[in-house]
DNA sequence: AACCTTCTTGTAACTTTTTAACAAAAAAAC
DNA sequence: GTTTTTTTGTTAAAAAGTTACAAGAAGGTT
């Protein structure tokens, strides 16, 4: 709570010193916070026990604790929200309000994320003799990137963005393999089936996608991203950036889970890539 | 400027037991603020000077100012730093970094980002016979999405992931065209040789890549996003993140010059998807 | 390998800052 | 007009932070 705000309301209740020592840090708070009590109290014309008297009155432990936060109100606290573009916004404002809506929802999807059944599916991941990473439309790009990451782990790793292929895939699935289905909505109908194919063929499904939905229903496990959807422009936007994260970190649980002698490995996929580029010149 | 993000950054300028103190901070800077000298210095098992180095080192007058600006830091709604998985991190660890590296990419992103430069590729986009979006490795996933969202606003947009399939592209390109190349380092040698015969067919290229790169040589305008690239883990992830929001960035922008009409079309696309999908029930 | 230099770190003394205790002054109540 | 309560300032003590210096570690040189 802002302790500025909290002087106003409270001045009636400081006494006549205090109330100048209010008065003081009100006409220049930037001022205040660099001073010592020594110094505030001079400016007040009180002495420094008054000062330290009214820090403890706004229910802070003394003056340092009443500094900080005093800093922490004048900190320009403009924590990312989730605002829609407007008609008439320049290109200034909708570049700021995008930036801020994806973080806003990167935060949202981290703190509705599940810890245990992140752990559960790189579990699976890591003993899958196959993984397969399906989504449709926009989350196509989505599992295109799964294929991208994991392709370097030397795994052995699918991708279609094609529904028959997809189908077929899953119906030459077995047991060991692992199917992991990208929707944000969970009710793209063609999808869902080739979940139900899978788990016919004993293959199990892990689905990122939303709670309670269709598809959900159908998987073994269900990596559900709260993220509020982007209604304005009929595009999916911060639920796709949320999926990607979480990809990352699926991908990287699953590095950490191999151990260093794997990551070397990955080094060296790397290095591989250096032919293809334009050296980086260090001058 | 954000002292947290600022400690990581300085993180190999420090000395051996500043680090220790930089390590106990970045861990639980809540604590550090309500902690004296002496406390944080015995958490972080120094001296306490030496604990009052670090905070000179980072170009604060001493404790008591650290502790101001830490403070500031956290109250402005960005406590996210880009902090490296390290290798005995469990799933909770590794998930809360890699959520909060990405958004403090993000951050570094959104200031980063020239809004000029943003404003004059949407002029080129809205005013495009036909746009191409090309990519290569973890790059293509990201045109892949450009794709996607393109696709919508019903303009002839293009997109391959074949190297062979870009350059014929490329090859039958005209003046009136825009093709937006994707790369991260902006190195890699066939992309630059797509962009180089697009500029022989007079095409417009408009690169989404580091700033002073052999590919960013080659384009008539450059989108760069200073990005910390994350070495660690051998596979780019907050870059990545960072060109798909600019991406969102462009189709926004794309979707307002084109007007409120154009959006209603946008409507009708995303109804058009509704049949196959299952309904969402109202209960 | 011994020596020197440079950089890092801790100890101890010192300064500043903050807080506690008490007494004087002012205000309020009786 | 006296007593009680509240407010305020003075003094002293405690806590916190800083400086100066010396010991120790690291790295380079002969």
């Amino acid at each position: 709570m802002n302790i500025l705000e909290k002087i106003t309301q409270h001045k009636q209740a400081f006494s006549k010193s205090e109330r100048k020592v209010a008065e003081v840090i009100l006409a220049n708070p930037q001022i205040a916070i660099h001073s010592s009590i020594a110094a505030l109290a001079k400016m007040s014309d009180v002495s420094e026990p008054t000062v330290n008297r009214f820090c403890r009155r706004l229910d802070t432990k003394g003056y340092p604790d009443f500094k900080l936060h005093l800093a922490q109100s004048l900190a320009n606290g403009t924590p990312y929200v989730n605002r829609h573009v407007e008609e008439d916004d320049g290109p200034e404002e909708y570049t700021k309000k995008i930036f801020e809506s994806t973080m806003a929802s990167l935060e949202v999807a981290r703190q509705s994320v599940d810890i245990n059944t992140i752990n559960r599916v790189v579990d699976l991941l890591t003993q899958a003799q196959k993984i397969s990473f399906f989504g449709l439309g926009a989350s196509a790009s989505v599992a295109h990137d799964a294929l991208n990451k994991f392709f370097r782990f030397n795994v052995p790793v699918v991708y279609f963005e094609d529904i028959l292929m997809q189908r077929m895939s899953c119906m030459n699935s077995s047991e060991d393999d692992v199917i992991v289905l990208i929707s944000h909505t969970g009710r793209t109908k063609s999808l869902v089936e080739v979940a139900q194919i899978a788990r016919s063929n004993d293959a199990t499904v892990v689905g990122i996608t939303s709670k309670d939905s269709p598809l959900a229903k159908e998987c073994n496990l269900v990596l559900s991203l709260e993220v509020p959807e982007d209604t304005d422009m009929y595009m999916p936007m911060a639920s796709r950036i949320a999926q990607l994260t979480l990809i990352d970190i699926l991908a990287t649980g699953f590095t950490l889970r191999r151990g260093t002698k794997f990551r070397e490995n990955l080094k060296r996929v790397k290095d591989t890539l250096r032919g293809s580029r334009f050296e980086k010149r260090n001058d």
